[in-house]
DNA sequence: TGACCATGTATCGATCACTTATATATATTG
DNA sequence: CAATATATATAAGTGATCGATACATGGTCA
């Protein structure tokens, strides 16, 4: 799972969220380091939908526009929990290896 | 950057490693759950050598067979090091969104 | 002896998530 | 009236990785 679908997923662990809403949400949980772009946000709804892991929540119209809500599947709760447990394990392991290499920095 | 990139930085944190070894060690790092393929690894390297993220170490011939070492460049040990920060920074924003999610699991 | 597996490096074609660019539409702000 | 924010959508291109294959040596096992 690369990270723009990881940050999509977590940015729908709290609940379900539209496109946009998700947009935004993952400029936050990121730190603004990370600015979703559309092309990469829908593509990857239809995505996650096919695979199971996200499917639609309800639909809403507000000021006139379109809003399309999705939520975290069962499949895609697990799936986000696994890859958390896998991204600290590693972060752990490459931070072990750093700090043996330098001690004072600590 | 994407994760066998970062394995294979972490894997050179500890010091000079040839190809093989590099899969062995990203064995070991990831609790046996990645094993890089031939094709990832020495594509990764030329391409981390061009970036200047890696640069070749020593060459030794071990029982007849050539040993191709390579090492981290200071590039490269700042590239990993702000990556694993990054990683830990997305895997503590998830788990707090799943624990928010789940308060009796914890 | 012959098969198989571990060691060791290398390259090619295919896949697929992501980027970039573009399109369309409404509401708000200067 | 132009620009920006909101909101969704799709097409073409990129690039790291995967999967497969190749080649060579050394050790083990039947």
């Amino acid at each position: 799972m690369r990270e723009p679908t990881f940050l999509i997923l977590t940015a729908l662990a709290t609940g379900p969220r539209h496109g946009y809403g998700i947009i935004q949400e993952v400029t936050v949980l990121s730190d603004r380091r990370v600015t979703l772009l559309p092309g990469t946000l829908y593509t990857a709804l239809d995505r996650l939908t096919a695979q199971g892991l996200v499917e639609p929540d309800r639909e809403e119209v507000v000021d006139g526009r379109l809003r399309r809500y999705y939520r975290l599947t069962p499949g895609g709760l697990a799936a986000l929990e696994s890859e958390t447990a896998r991204l600290r394990q590693l972060a752990t392991a490459a931070e072990t290896r750093l700090r043996a290499l330098r001690p004072r920095t600590t």
